[in-house]
RNA sequence: CGGGAAGUAGCGCAGUUUGGCAGCGCGCUGCGUUCGGGACGCAGAGGCCGGGGGUUCAAGUCCCCCCUUCCCGACCA
């Protein structure tokens, strides 16, 4: 293993380091593509499950869509198409031959799914439609980084249709709150939710929202989004039903997503000079037990105590690795495991053996203690709560030292590029006042509060009357 | 796609200026000694020098084209 670069000296490199040292992820060998090892993936399939039990929770249920579509059918939307269209690729040749139709691959599957719906919906008792589907899709990305954009990556995307204006932005709201809660409550990542300005929204959507958390560097990253569609791909799919009165009506969508990109925001939110730091549900492994001994007969017996060990969590339903190696040493393997952000380590020699006692060793808070066997044992789920706990804090604080409130231009303008961190701030709702203070400043609006509130003021660039109150910040 | 840097063993790099035997550290394999915070000794294995063309008696080194990665931009649901 090599030393990695501090988090405050070169986040960047500090970043690639910890993926590759990790074990994380690696580049494939076609630009911009990721090859997701063991471990990273893990912590993939860990929001995965968490995600896909709230979404069978809220009645949605999974389905499988395909990869190619004609162009043809992804050119319907003309918003949609607009924002798309420069990242599309494009199938032109297949057994030998060229295509009479190309085929685009999909950059996400509004198309093809709005497509298939207007076949599919036909009456207000069809509806809704709630379903999603578990995937990868392709983006022809200008400049690519391991998890946080990469032409190739995996997400969910959740595609809904209703019947009214209302039950839509109902669905957009109840998605972003499972989102909420898989972002804050299992990955301890603090967020501000709320809405994107129209700038910054969804090709095809009447309105974004989003979950916007501070990464160590203090710049920005969405989460996720959950959009709400209108009936803009309705109309563009003729998706139409017949209602109670037998009248015709376009159907209200919405689509929600959540990528391997929230990987990196574990990784970006709660890393330090060590390595990794990764909330217990999602890491691969919870506890690691690191048994320490020297002659053949020591071996035994801290391997015995450690096998119970292991088996009585087991039973508790955490994780557990006994670091059996015997080519490294016990120094080595603490490094590794905190490097990779194994939230608790056990250590187990002889001497704890003799005293009945484990010696545990919690990765956020360095702390580390000898805590009687049975103890350890009983109360694990509960330190690996408060591991979680203060990870949460933690990152709390950082971002709320990092966030300003900011009443003038020349405020922010000196402020993000002296402190970066994010700039509360009241804006006039114009997007020329936007654009003039992303212009100076390279930040974006991340978001504006989900309910329209007066905040009682005048915009921070035209002073003319604030409409809300905007959040502005570097973003990766 | 623009500006900059780079690609040589799994990782980090030297060698390129001035063409002439493919190197170093870590890691890896074997044996031994070690083992409570990144151990040590000895012996080994491992290379189409990113790819393709060219110049030359001879190319990691010079020339041309391409690919990939990193940083800064542009772009980015």
């Amino acid at each position: 293993m090599n030393k990695l670069p501090k988090v405050s000296e070169d986040f960047p490199g500090w970043y690639q380091a910890v993926v590759r040292e990790a074990g994380l992820a690696e580049n494939g060998p076609a630009r911009g593509s990721q090859i997701i090892k063991p471990f990273g993936w893990s912590i993939w399939e860990s929001i995965w499950r968490e995600l896909d039990d709230r979404f069978k929770a809220t009645g949605h249920e999974n389905m499988m869509f395909p990869l190619l579509m004609p162009t043809k059918l992804f050119e319907a939307e003309a918003q949609h198409v607009e924002g798309f269209a420069p990242e599309v690729a494009v199938v032109t040749h297949g057994g030998g031959e060229e295509l009479e139709e190309p085929l685009a691959i999909r950059p996400t599957s509004e198309a093809l799914i709005w497509d298939a719906y207007s076949r599919w919906i036909q009456s207000y008792r069809d509806l809704p439609l709630l379903y999603n589907q578990w995937c990868n899709v392709l983006r022809w990305e200008k400049r690519s980084r391991l998890f946080l954009r990469t032409s190739e990556f995996w997400w969910q995307e959740g595609h809904t249709a209703h019947a009214s204006r209302q039950e839509a932005w109902e669905e957009t709201l109840r998605m972003l709150e499972v989102y909420r809660e898989v972002i804050e409550d299992v990955c301890a990542i603090p967020v501000y939710r709320g809405r994107k300005s129209p700038s910054e929204r969804f090709a095809g959507a009447d309105e974004t929202t989003t979950l916007e958390g501070m990464m160590r560097d203090t710049k920005a990253l969405q989460c996720c989004t959950s959009h709400f569609l209108g009936q803009n791909f309705s109309k563009a799919y003729n998706v139409q039903y017949l209602n109670p009165d037998g009248e015709q009506e376009y159907a209200w969508g919405t689509s929600w997503g959540l990528s391997t990109r929230s990987v990196g925001a574990v990784i970006m939110t709660h890393g330090d000079d060590k390595g990794l730091r990764l909330p217990y549900q999602v890491a691969p492994t919870q506890v690691v037990i690191v048994p320490i001994y020297r002659s053949d007969d020591e071996r035994s017996t801290v391997m015995e105590r450690a096998d119970n060990v292991r088996n009585a969590l087991v039973k508790d339903g955490i994780r557990v690795k006994i670091d059996d190696r015997d080519q490294f040493r016990p120094g080595y393997k603490f490094a590794e495991w905190e490097l990779k952000g194994i939230p608790i380590r056990i250590e187990l020699g002889p001497r704890d053996v003799g005293n009945d006692e484990l010696i545990v060793a919690d990765r956020v808070t360095s702390e580390k203690s000898a805590v009687s066997t049975s103890v350890a044992v009983s109360g694990m789920a509960d330190v690996l709560k408060s591991s979680w706990q203060a990870l949460y804090d933690d990152a709390t604080r950082f971002r709320d030292s990092n966030t300003y409130d900011f009443s003038t231009f020349e405020e922010i303008a000196e402020g993000i590029e002296s402190k970066g961190g994010f700039w509360r701030g009241i804006w006039c709702g114009d997007e020329t006042c936007e654009t003039k203070v992303t212009e100076a400043t390279k930040a974006t609006i991340r978001t504006v509060p989900l309910d329209k509130e007066d905040p009682h003021g005048s915009c921070i660039v035209c002073g003319k009357a604030g409409e809300e109150t905007a959040i502005w910040g570097r973003a990766y």
